[in-house]
DNA sequence: CTGAGTCAGTTTACTTTTGGAACTGATATT
DNA sequence: AATATCAGTTCCAAAAGTAAACTGACTCAG
């Protein structure tokens, strides 16, 4: 199977994993949530190869994950914005984050902490049933193929 | 940068993709998921080359995602489970999974659904805080960098 | 006016990873 | 005795990735 393939399956984690699924995108997107929009900022933030810099922005672009818009003319230069698309990309990070966290953490404890807007304190993501809000495991679900 | 020094770095975010991050780790899991616990199964179901197969379910073991463990003896054969680190992981996959099918879904829906044992309701993951169990935005949340 | 600096890429030459197909070995089935 | 099952391993060509140098449009300091 060609990575490419992956866009026409039906099953929707692969379309996703087809738009975002590779090495470098979630840390680009990462990057992206922190406030990075320049191609150089990118570059010294990920260590990433500037060909492969060049690649992923252009992909995330076309998926309509990123924007790419002009901040300056003369010389002409252009900044990656997160779109709606990929702004509803932050549960997916935050997700991650979290199980990071959890297994991963030193033990002075994880390295960045957020905080909600709403209620002020710091928190983690909780997944909740969009049904009757209760908390989601992976033992509370059935898959039920459709169609 | 090399893919392995990620592990290294203080951000959680990052480390988790040094463990899950690779173009083929989370489709795996997906399977693993749907209780696919073999190796042929898993080949057959992603078309993926033995040796790439081979190469990440041993990683996962490795990582502790996966637990590899005898089924039948003569000839001995084992198979793959997740751990409750791996487990863990259903968020990710749940919040990745509604986000494709938010933005690439056919006309006709979702190609599968998801049923919550609790309520018996179809339902989709609703990322909430901690705290205070409203739900979460990426326009909601600070990060705050610790010591 | 000159020379250095900024920014966003491209190009080149090289190394590493991956895909695909064939092979292996222990055992079971016909 | 020949074929099938299962879980890998091995080999080679093709594809993808890296680092570093190069480009081009401009700005700015002296």
């Amino acid at each position: 199977m060609k990575w490419n393939d992956l866009a026409s399956e039906r099953c929707s984690l692969a379309r996703a994993l087809s738009a975002v699924g590779d090495r470098w995108t979630l840390l680009i997107l990462r990057d992206a949530f922190l406030k990075v929009r320049r191609f150089d900022d990118f570059e010294a933030s990920l260590k990433i190869s500037r060909r492969m810099l060049t690649e992923r922005l252009q992909a995330l672009v076309a998926e309509g994950v990123l924007e790419r818009r002009p901040y300056r003319e003369r010389p002409l230069r252009h900044e990656y914005r997160l779109t709606e698309k990929g702004l509803a990309l932050y549960p997916v990070l935050l997700a991650l984050l979290h199980w990071g966290d959890n297994w991963y953490a030193d033990a002075d404890g994880p390295p960045v902490r957020h905080r909600h807007k709403g209620c002020g304190q710091h928190f983690h993501m909780v997944p909740t049933c969009s049904e009757c809000g209760e908390v989601l495991g992976a033992r509370d679900v059935v898959a039920e193929r459709m169609g």
